[in-house]
DNA sequence: ACATGCACCTGGGAGC
DNA sequence: TGCTCCCAGGTGCATG
């Protein structure tokens, strides 16, 4: 479950469940764990974090397929298991095993979020801070948001919805962009993602939804207008949405509102 | 500096 | 049913 909405509202319901517990175990074995308690969850970019009361930090990324459960029973797809002192357990699955954890100290956190960019729903990430960010970057739309450097918490699909909502073509460069261009990014960028972020307002996240059948993430998100709706039409202007492929991510975009101007 | 392609892994759906 | 192929929400690195 990856994208920064999705990873905002697990944090949001892992928080009450794991704060003041202490980790009784780990299975398998993970150094250094038992007997910790955990004192803060949060979230910084896609990356879960977990703060223990030695000063330490589990640092957990889902990466595509990664979930996180507290439940009774571990079950029999879990990845990690840590035992908590209520009797519940903190679960991780992750079919395909892209996914990680890591126990840092403060330096070794430092060092794995010093790169990251801004967090787009901070009050810091301002059209000011956004303009200035994309004056030091060349490149197209697309991979700039998602390069985690760039922006925290963008991944494939809110990079569609949010230049679907820019209208701007994802193989728009930087540099192509008028100041109303960067205007309507700004705020798609806030809307989007905030919008994403008050609809899971429910208790359980979205990654218990699960049996909703068809391709992936489309299904399992209410509200997207764009991503993997190819063939279906434009909720703006009925016109086809086409999928295409922009560095190596499939890429959906209505060729009506966002297209490419001549010269871009 | 940027684009491209690949690597890490596995599973589910579509089409034959 | 059982193939095979394509696709998948993320990053990091190596190469042009």
């Amino acid at each position: 479950m990856p994208e920064l909405p999705e990873v905002e509202h697990i944090v949001r319901y892992l928080r009450p469940r794991l704060a003041t517990r202490t980790i009784t175990g780990a299975a398998p074995s993970f150094p250094g764990l038992r007997g910790r308690t955990i004192e803060a969850v949060r979230r910084r970019a896609k990356l879960v974090l977990v703060d223990l009361d030695d000063g330490s930090t589990l640092a957990i990324h889902l990466k595509l397929t990664g979930k996180l459960w507290v439940r009774a029973e571990p079950g029999p797809k879990a990845r990690l298991a840590l035992r908590l002192d209520d009797g519940q357990a903190l679960v991780l699955e992750d079919a395909r095993r892209l996914g990680w954890v890591r126990r840092l100290d403060a330096l070794g956190l430092d060092r794995l979020l010093a790169p990251l960019g801004p967090e787009p729903l901070e009050p810091g990430f301002d059209l000011a801070a956004l303009r200035a960010r994309l004056a030091r970057r060349r490149g197209r739309l697309k991979p700039l948001l998602l390069d985690p450097t760039f922006v925290a918490g963008v991944g494939n699909i809110y990079a569609d919805e949010v230049l679907f909502a820019a209208r701007l073509h994802p193989r728009r460069t930087s540099a192509s962009l008028a100041p109303a261009d960067v205007a309507r990014l700004h705020r798609a960028l806030v809307s989007t993602l905030r919008r994403a972020l008050d609809a899971r307002t429910d208790e359980v996240p979205d990654q218990e939804r699960v049996g909703a059948g068809g391709r992936g993430a489309a299904e399992r998100i209410s509200g997207l207008k764009v991503f993997q709706r190819a063939g279906r039409p434009c909720p703006r202007c009925k016109t086809t949405i086409t999928r295409s492929v922009v560095q190596g991510r499939g890429t959906y975009t209505c060729p009506a509102c966002q297209r490419m101007p001549a010269g871009a």
